[in-house]
DNA sequence: GCAAAAGTGTTGATGGTACACCCATGG
DNA sequence: CCATGGGTGTACCATCAACACTTTTGC
């Protein structure tokens, strides 16, 4: 608590739950803590609000800036929930806002000012050993990846997971991953190009992987998905 | 400003955004601020989190009670967003996290010890002079009526809008006045009972207004729709 | 040709809309 | 009886899951 002046009685952290798929699998990214409370374990990575002029908003960017490199227009960046209950953080009073952010598999530690270790851990694997999660983390880690699999259905979020360039494959293999479940390929082919301003075929074909070579799509202008795609595990 | 040192650097205040269906037509609880900065305009309802043991749920369903005389577990409360922009107070960096509450029409002030003059305003009204409200509430208004907006679709909340017991009819009124949008009696019947858990008969029946006496229900345990009642404005 | 993946056509089930019709009450 | 709102039946249409089938590549 030696350092208890310099922050505000409550104080407010801004913390993100990174996620891509990797390896067939839904991973967050997430750093080793260096210091106490929770020294060791794995984290979100985030950090204080400085009280200055910057907006919470900013705040999240410029975080996801320093663990990815990445700049908050080039993925998906949105307010997760704010998390504020007492005794959180051991220390003193945290309010946490926490952001969802979602991107396509690229190489890491993407040459951030920031050299902490960030790596990627399949989400499975995080939730199963919440133990070696800080603070109230693994709560976190569910919301966001719960909100993920909800937005999938009725927006056109699962672009966010793939590159600039992708197939309705791999389309279909973000789908598959992030709800865990098998989809009809030849159903969601005609679900997905049947949706106004989702895909925009850019009229190549992506070399073929023991098949006939599928045509190649960009993300299109449409947002929202009508009708949406709905998940089976619902009723 | 005289209070600046009570409140830390970056201050961080619970809002809430009240609903509720009056006369047909969907209104929000507002305050009349009377300090500055705002003094004399509309605002939400709330207050700073003091930096004891409250958590920030516990302290929406506080302000909520001091408001409404409501206990939480009456009505249906959930956070909504927390807002941050920089200079959104012109005293100090504020952050706001806000909740959304629905409720009955019940009689207000409701007795809380409270007794700033809250007044339930339309909506609509609000929204149209929005240079009558304080700091950013009408973007958190806007905000507040998509998410109740959207929650109707596939949530059973639109029974928070209702007494304990409600009839088909009312329950249809709440549809159609929060998406300003006129539903068919009939098809709209066949669905809401269609959906398991979403209303429990009482057996009795209303007093009629004209017609046949209509069948009385409660709420069920369903949480959520399958199949969802969507909009019509949605493509 | 054969295997493998992409993409299309078809069919039967399901859920939605529109609307005709019957039910129960007050006046 | 009539007016009024509550509630049911039904016909038609859109969407969807399931799966047979065709297309296009590599080997």
């Amino acid at each position: 608590m030696t350092e208890s002046w310099r922050i505000p009685t409550v104080a407010i952290a801004v913390d993100l739950a990174v996620l891509t798929i990797r390896a067939d699998q839904l991973n967050i990214l997430l750093v080793t803590r260096g210091v106490e409370p929770y020294a060791g374990r794995l984290a979100l990575p985030g950090g204080f609000l400085s009280s200055d002029d910057e907006d919470i908003d900013a705040a999240a960017a410029r975080e996801l800036a320093e663990e990815t490199g990445l700049s908050a227009k080039d993925l998906h960046l949105e307010q997760l929930r704010t998390y504020g209950a007492p005794r959180r953080d051991p220390r003193q009073r945290v309010v946490t806002i926490c952001y969802l952010a979602l991107m396509p598999d690229l190489p890491l530690p993407l040459g951030g000012g920031d050299a902490r270790a960030a790596q990627w851990v399949p989400v499975d694997k995080a939730l199963s050993r919440k133990r070696q999660l800080a603070f109230d983390h693994a709560k976190i880690i569910a919301d966001a990846v719960e909100r993920a699999r909800s937005k999938l259905e009725y927006t056109t979020l699962a672009t966010a997971f793939c590159g600039p360039v992708f197939t309705i494959s791999d389309l279909r293999q973000v789908y598959e991953i992030v709800w865990s479940e098998s989809l009809d390929p030849r159903n969601f082919h005609r679900k997905v190009t049947g949706v106004d301003g989702f895909l925009t075929p850019t009229g190549d074909r992506a070399a073929t992987n023991g098949g006939r070579p599928a045509a190649l799509y960009r993300r299109g202008p449409a947002r929202t998905l009508h009708p949406p795609i709905l998940r089976d595990g619902n009723p």
